[in-house]
DNA sequence: GATTATTTTGAGCGATCGTTCAAATTACAT
DNA sequence: ATGTAATTTGAACGATCGCTCAAAATAATC
């Protein structure tokens, strides 16, 4: 997983995986059916990892509001040592995969079940009256979304540490805006027949 | 360029470059030294013309914050087949090119690129007072790029339009929301002394 | 039109790609 | 200890990778 995360399905070579497993190419093969099996399996422990931290990182918090200001706030400490990669590996694979393919659907559909965790965070806090009940929480969840994946892109490219710093912070301050402004009030009136 | 824009620099090969040039390997590789010197000639196009775009947009209206927000609205109009990929190019190599190499600091350097082309245009805001002059362009014109970037990768998820319309209609209403609400105030005076 | 410079050609280079499989090894059951 | 099943090994496969270069074709110059 490391390995994929890092350079990417494409550049990361069975050379390269032989001896991140130890195993020789008959062993992975016998293991796994195929190097993009094998990669699959890669993409569902890192979505299940994420997916599984993000909810424990939610469920741990009283407010689920204010755990996601901290997920977004805690994304300007990615550096590029401690993890293989700052960007998502969603993403990354999402961008070098396929447009049309197995693949390709096999990502969105981790991706969004990502956004689902998101989204029930964002239900919660509106059961706990963070938000207006009058919120799109699904419409939301993807707005966060976005912000996480634009962040994580953004960290890709390891500026100095500040401007991320504020970066995160004016995206965070935007969900904590949220409460107090009726802030999709005008949009939201166009799916509010749907 | 439309094929490393689709397809991405791996999963490019000589024989499809030959193909969609025209050209057998020799004189490809008499025009440009190599691939990746040719990769790198296709990302100067693409950034060119996004750069040009850009501030032809921005300077073609009277007013540079509205001609943001139209930008991103008119994200919601990226179709799979109108473009090689809906995804920006220059993100799509971030996020496949080596962590550290020339490859990278090239990316970055266009990146930073259009970044100052954003912020431009919310100096030119400011200066026509469309925005309070307490307001850190610089830093507000990273905030934009990474809506931008969010965008650009959620379109790449070829959901249903409504709801890619509905989120680009959320992020551009956060920037017109800029000018009446003091929204960094807060968090601005931490870089203020720099 | 002859001569020189430039460009194009495409076969083919060594390397590496993902993958296979018969043989060797190890683990397990009796 | 013996036989059987499961696993590991690593050489080698065909295909493709990015790339080279002598020869052929074309353009430019006088």
């Amino acid at each position: 997983m490391t390995l994929f995360w890092a350079k990417g399905y494409h550049a990361t070579s069975l050379k390269d995986l032989e001896a991140a497993l130890n195993m020789k190419p008959g062993s992975i093969y016998a293991a796994f059916h195929s190097k993009e099996a094998l990669f699959r399996a890669t993409l569902d422990r890192y979505a299940g990892r994420m997916t599984a931290e993000m909810q424990a990182m939610i469920q741990s918090s009283p407010s689920p509001l204010a755990a996601l200001q901290r997920h977004l706030e805690g994304l300007s400490e990615l550096t590029p040592c401690s993890r293989p990669s700052t960007a998502c590996m969603l993403v990354k694979s999402l961008l070098e995969v396929p447009q049309d393919g197995d693949l390709r659907s096999f990502i969105t559909a981790h991706l969004d079940r990502v956004e689902q965790v998101i989204g029930a965070a964002l239900r919660a806090a509106q059961a706990k009256g963070e938000l207006p009940p009058s919120v799109d929480t699904a419409r939301l969840a993807r707005r966060v979304q976005t912000y996480i994946f634009g962040l994580k892109v953004q960290a890709q490219r390891e500026t100095d540490p500040q401007r991320m710093h504020d970066l995160c912070q004016d995206l965070a301050a935007e969900i904590g805006r949220l409460p107090q402004s009726s802030s999709t009030e005008g949009s939201q009136s166009e799916t509010a027949g749907t």
